[in-house]
RNA sequence: GCGCCCGUAGCUCAAUUGGAUAGAGCACCAGACUACGAAUCUGGGGGUUGGAGGUUCGAGUCCUUCCGGGCGCGCCA
């Protein structure tokens, strides 16, 4: 076991299991080991004792000094206290925590995996962004925020997909191929204005950034003036509709892509709306709710207070979503008979549960949140409550610059691209930084933080520990040229002169990071993983730090040969734990800082 | 009007999912460099966790209610 929190947990529940021999399971189940907060607490703390307290029929007290007893028996724990209410806290042995080291060098990356997951099949579906436009700081927390949730799923024992949804069906898209027919217009030499060619739009022209100008220029190049009336004015749209609007899209997916690939987001499948709809399986989803009695035609009540000023009652064709605890039943169909964006999202979402995952998980923005309601009834109807639906909502984000909001517009007009803040501030910083907030809390993007190379960029302050401990590794290789420094080397070396409490807080760091791991996953939480990084690499400064004062914390002593190994042992652990870490994050660990 | 999310130090955010004295960074105050890289470090002040009730051994966390902010609320995706 590499978790030392679990096996002490284990010790624990031996421990109550004599003290209450028939305590029932779901009782033993809560009993935790956590880390105290404060080391005058020990350095482990169970609630065992008052848990189960009401069941042993004892009082939380009496029952902990008990457990404490038989605790104390245990040579891996030094210390067994009874504290406030019922609380037993640990002081174990130094060397049984000493001990997570060679366990750390031994596992190298993988130290932190768990099989918590128990290999179920997750499909994590993130970014989504509707290929209409370049990618933006809106879809840029999502993708990092998904990306780095599947990473966690798996490193925690699911397998794992990474899925991309590409909305290319509905008006928006022929929208779209309207915007990019007036580049082409303009490409061939129009003398149309802008406003006179929106009047000859349906819904008018709705995508005004310059992005559409390439993709004008592309198409005038490929069909010259074949698209157009003589005089280069808007020709039918059944001549040039269907072929715009694939090549723009098709366009748009390859600068998205681009996009993700410089954000380091490789998804494993991308599926297409319209390829679902072609193919038949939405009508087929359609018809076999219809079959199973999940459809009906009716008419819904005005929603409460703000009425549409155009609202009216009409019949409309309805998904019972309210018997699967949705608020209010849904429409599948728009009085021109095409589905609804929903109706294609139930065929979609039957598509992953008919490739058999147990878990689906869509990354949304927050704005979706009212949606998820009606998904969660959905999947519940066509898996027949197998597959359960979960979504992650993510908050805004505010791009801000010494405090001031910051509305970047080369190309889009209105917002700030995914690919200006990669130029400006880098892959890693930005998925760094994206990590280091809660995702359902708006957040605050500060460009200049987020370059800084100071503490308070969090992504500086954690690759800085990892290059420390590269430098005083390469140090040791070029002092002792004959040692082997490797981590199955240094997981030999003699640990017991690491005594000091920077030492033991950084080892008790390192041993938490498997339970960091599960509990983030259980949570669907990667900012645990960046925040455990920015407490890790502080533990590391720190000791750096001491070493100022007192030479004996120094890692590289030249005349002290076994405390040099031991502590290199160290550092060599710690750098193998931010790297594992840092590969959840899809952060690139750095060698040096320069 | 209804639903969901949120409200924590002056600012940006945490809080091991109900655990012990609510923690970091920035900002502020006072100190520290002939260095395994000071790209920093040490110490200090700063809180009625929006308000009021409730649940229990124990509440920032759960329940009720009010206040304030964000998002959503029949054929947008």
């Amino acid at each position: 076991m590499t978790d030392l929190f679990a096996s002490i947990r284990q010790t624990v529940l031996a421990a109550l299991a004599a003290a209450v021999p028939d305590l029932p399971p779901d009782i033993a189940a809560r009993v935790e080991v956590t880390p105290t907060r404060d080391t005058a607490h020990g350095d482990m703390a169970t609630n065992a004792a008052m848990v189960s307290a009401k069941a042993a029929r004892q009082a939380p007290a009496k029952l902990a000094a008990a457990i404490a007893e038989a605790l104390r028996a245990d040579p891996a724990i030094q210390k067994a206290d009874v504290a406030g209410p019922g609380f037993v806290n640990l002081t174990l042995d130094p060397a049984v925590f000493r001990a997570v080291l060679p366990v750390v060098l031994r596992a190298g990356e993988a130290y932190g995996d768990s099989t918590l997951g128990k290999a179920t099949r997750v499909n994590v579906e993130y970014v989504s962004a509707n290929p209409t436009g370049p990618m933006h700081i809106g879809h840029c927390r999502g993708a990092v925020v998904g990306d780095a949730l599947a990473n966690l799923l798996a490193k925690a024992g699911y397998n794992v997909t990474k899925e991309y949804y590409i909305n290319d069906a509905g008006a928006q898209v022929a929208a779209l191929a309207w915007a990019a027919y007036w580049r082409y217009l303009q490409a061939i030499g129009t003398a149309m204005t802008e406003e006179e060619f929106s009047a000859a739009v349906p819904g008018g022209l709705q995508y005004r950034g310059d992005y559409l100008i390439p993709v004008g220029e592309e198409l005038a190049r490929a069909h010259g003036t074949a698209f157009a009336t003589p005089d280069k004015t808007v020709a039918p749209p059944d001549l040039w509709l269907d072929t715009v609007r694939e090549k723009t899209i098709d366009l748009m997916m390859r600068e998205i892509r681009v996009d993700l690939k410089r954000l380091g987001v490789d998804q494993d499948v991308f599926s297409s709306e319209r390829a679902l709809v072609a193919s038949g399986a939405a009508d087929a989803m359609l018809a076999k709710l219809e079959a199973d009695g999940l459809i009906y035609e009716g008419v819904l009540e005005p929603p409460k207070g703000k009425t549409p000023d155009d609202w009216e009652p009409r019949p409309q064709t309805l998904f019972r979503a309210t018997e699967f605890g949705d608020d209010v039943d849904r429409p599948l169909r728009k009085s021109d008979g095409s589905n609804t964006y929903f109706a294609n999202d139930i065929a979609y979402h039957n598509d992953k549960v008919s490739r058999n995952y147990d878990i689906l998980i869509d990354v949304l923005g927050a704005d979706h949140g009212g949606y998820v309601p009606r998904m969660k009834a959905a999947v519940r109807a066509i898996s027949q409550d197998r597959v359960k639906f979960e979504a992650v909502l993510c908050q805004i984000v505010h791009i801000v610059r010494g405090g001031e909001p910051v509305r970047m517009s080369k190309r889009a007009g209105t917002y700030v691209t995914l690919s200006d803040l990669l130029d400006e501030v880098g892959r890693d910083a930005v998925r760094f930084t994206m990590l280091f907030r809660k995702a359902d809390a708006q957040m605050e993007f500060d460009l200049d933080q987020a370059i800084a190379q100071t503490r308070e960029n969090p992504a500086f302050y954690v690759q800085y520990a990892h290059a420390r401990c590269r430098s005083v590794l390469r140090a040791a290789a070029e002092a002792q040229p004959a040692a082997s420094l490797t981590p199955e080397a240094l997981a030999d070396a003699d640990l017991s002169s690491l005594t000091d409490e920077a030492d033991t807080a950084l080892i008790r760091r390192l041993a938490s990071w498997p339970r960091t791991v599960e509990a983030a996953a259980i949570a669907r939480e990667p900012h645990r993983i960046a925040f455990f990084l920015y407490d890790l690499a502080g533990d590391f400064h720190m000791l750096w730090n001491r070493g100022r004062d007192d030479s004996t914390l120094r890692f590289l002593q030249a005349d002290r040969p076994v405390e040099t190994r031991a502590r290199l042992a160290l550092v060599a652990a710690t750098a193998i734990a931010i790297r594992s870490g840092l590969r959840v994050m899809g952060v690139e660990p750095v060698e040096e800082m320069r």
